[in-house]
DNA sequence: ATGATGATTAACT
DNA sequence: GTTAATCATCATG
């Protein structure tokens, strides 16, 4: 939750794109629907590593998704980035998907609107090198709580945040848990 | 070596 | 609303 309103940025050599976070969903070590659930794998072992890791891997043959570890060492656990308000670099966005509408309204629309792949899976998103995650400008949109989506497991539980309102938001909210205002010191 | 699976998307009817 | 596309990874033999 304290990744809405961050921005998520890329400065390939084909230039700089980044995004505002709108949408994340929660996944823990303790969850079916986590891949960490089953214990470590070739596949998820950099869920496993320290916080500020980009966990990137490729869903349904096609698509890349990005995560952010977000607990310590040893422990499975991150949050999937969902959707993005682009900021800058939309020509660039616009070239790689091919269309100039849905740019980052979906997990894997926004790695390929930033150019992400495997090759990043691992990288440090804290440190200096690109990409990077910022805090962005303080946010007063309200924040609420929903359940998951496309997954087949672990459906009930409320581990989907995202700014209400927002146009970039992947899929709008069926039910709300919780509403929230962030606060500004992130 | 082979078969099943999936935290998705786009293009259909 | 339904379905095909497509492949790295993982569980089995």
């Amino acid at each position: 939750m304290d990744l809405l309103g961050c921005v998520l940025s890329h400065d390939s050599p084909e230039g700089l794109a980044s995004g505002v976070i709108v949408e994340t969903e929660a996944y823990r070590q303790d969850d079916p629907a986590c891949h960490a659930y089953k214990g470590p794998t070739m596949r998820n072992r950099t869920i496993f590593g320290r916080p500020g890791l980009a966990y990137v891997y490729l869903s349904y043959g096609i698509h890349y998704l990005i995560n952010v570890v977000c607990e310590e060492e040893g422990v499975g656990s991150a949050v999937l980035i969902r959707a993005l308000r682009p900021l800058k670099g939309q020509d660039l966005m616009v070239a790689r998907r091919g269309r100039s509408e849905n740019l980052c309204n979906g997990p894997g629309r926004l790695t390929q609107a930033l150019g992400l792949d495997l090759s990043f899976d691992g990288h440090d998103l804290t440190g200096g090198s690109t990409p990077t995650i910022s805090r962005g400008t303080p946010c007063e949109q309200e924040i609420v709580a929903t359940t998951r989506i496309g997954i087949t497991r672990g459906t009930e539980l409320p581990w989907r945040y995202l700014l209400m309102g927002d146009k970039n938001v992947s899929v709008p909210p069926v039910e709300i848990y919780e509403r929230t205002i962030k606060p500004s010191s992130l």
